[in-house]
DNA sequence: CAAGATATTATGTATAGACATATTATCGAG
DNA sequence: CTCGATAATATGTCTATACATAATATCTTG
């Protein structure tokens, strides 16, 4: 049996967890305050303070200066997502990952993209379609545009033998990443790789990843009919 | 402007980040231990811990006893989600909330539901179903059900005055949620309260969520065509 | 009474020092 | 050479203390 004392900041994130989620703290209430929480649990402050601190970074309590702690009033905002790189979301689904390089092509941006990632209209770009598969069946399909400008030794890498999404991670430096998920209608295109039915629903992740200002790599993934995007809080 | 300075742990993670960013430490690099940054940070190397678990909590890095610290392969992992309340997430939007109760009915549990939720057959479910707008338009279609059991008073409470997801946020002790997302085909039922095309593809979330071991409801959101779900890292 | 200055207070952060713990590296025995 | 014990080491955590900071409460003054 595993104990948990109160003295470490486990213990006391667990306890105060407790009384949370047994009601005898209730969203909104205030709490009392690190000092008197130490000297109950018998802990330093800091201690009591480093439990607090992951709480309200988890969104179950909120705190400020001078007016205290309290028990949020919608304690499930924050979700924390694991965004798998696709061979190992593959792999913890204990398939076989394997992948098609299915098109690459060296351009400059259409008004829209050149919009969309604030691109000059003559910046180069290599557009890559990739079909991922487990176990031999369509996964997911990428699209996505590395922009050359940044990464300019993409243009030499064999893309066959190693996913784009795995050179970029390695040799890229990286600052930000936008992220957006939605649903949208599979294209008669899609149909046809993901094999399922034109129109079917398909979950859609769109990621946009920077270099300081300058975006290194936008892609598009729309994942085969059925995939679902789990987490627990 | 603003300087960060490096004997505060905001300004430790910012150079750290710094230096990964720019690809001085690249992904899969073992960075400095702590003793020698703090060293050569001039701050304590309690300051640098603070700095260096932010950053492991966020993904960028990952840490071992006695191995040190390394650039993560795969720095874009763990994202974190604002999932909002609804009516929260209409307002900010600029948008004017309401929201309509369609259906109201008291029930036991399907096989289906029964076994999804490890519930009991014969246990008292509250079926909700709200049609949530913004500016007067479909904007989100809510299935919901509540454990009688768990939540008895539910039963007196007049739902058209406040919605069922800020009643039990105020009221009910909470411990734990499931998030699911993923997309689906808009039935015919659907389509016609989001006033949308058949087969128009849904953004769905999935909630539930425990008070102990006892599920405390079980909400499908689907929400009218066009909504993304954003997050920056 | 209103507006602005000032005091109060709970959280936020930094520090030095100590000990705990997981993991790796090394060494010795068979 | 392999296996198991042992040492070495980087991170993990706790403590006591001090000071910083934001937000509120109070007091002062016009």
């Amino acid at each position: 049996m595993t104990v948990i004392d109160t003295n470490s900041w486990q213990g006391v994130r667990a306890e105060v967890m407790r009384r949370i989620a047994e009601g005898e703290w209730r969203p909104g209430d205030l709490i009392p305050g690190e000092v008197e929480l130490a000297d109950e649990f018998g802990c330093a402050r800091a201690t009591v303070n480093r439990a607090l601190q992951d709480l309200a970074d988890s969104g179950l309590i909120e705190r400020k200066r001078k007016a205290g702690t309290r028990v949020a009033l919608n304690p499930v905002r924050k979700v924390t997502v694991e965004v798998p790189v696709i061979r190992q979301d593959v792999e913890a689904r204990g398939s076989r990952y394997s992948f098609d390089l299915l098109g690459r092509r060296e351009m400059t941006p259409s008004p829209a993209i050149a919009a969309q990632y604030g691109l000059r209209d003559d910046a180069d770009l290599v557009g890559l379609w990739t079909l991922h598969r487990a176990d031999g069946a369509p996964f997911a399909l990428e699209e996505r545009w590395v922009n050359l400008a940044v990464a300019p030794e993409i243009a030499n890498v064999d893309l066959e033998a190693v996913s784009a999404n795995e050179w970029l991670v390695r040799h890229m430096p990286l600052s930000r990443a936008e992220f957006s998920f939605s649903a949208g209608n599979a294209s008669a295109s899609e149909a046809r790789l993901l094999d399922c039915e034109p129109g079917a629903a398909l979950f859609i992740v769109n990621r946009t990843t920077w270099a300081g200002d300058a975006p290194i790599t936008a892609v598009r993934l729309a994942y085969a009919p059925g995939y679902v995007m789990e987490t627990v809080v």
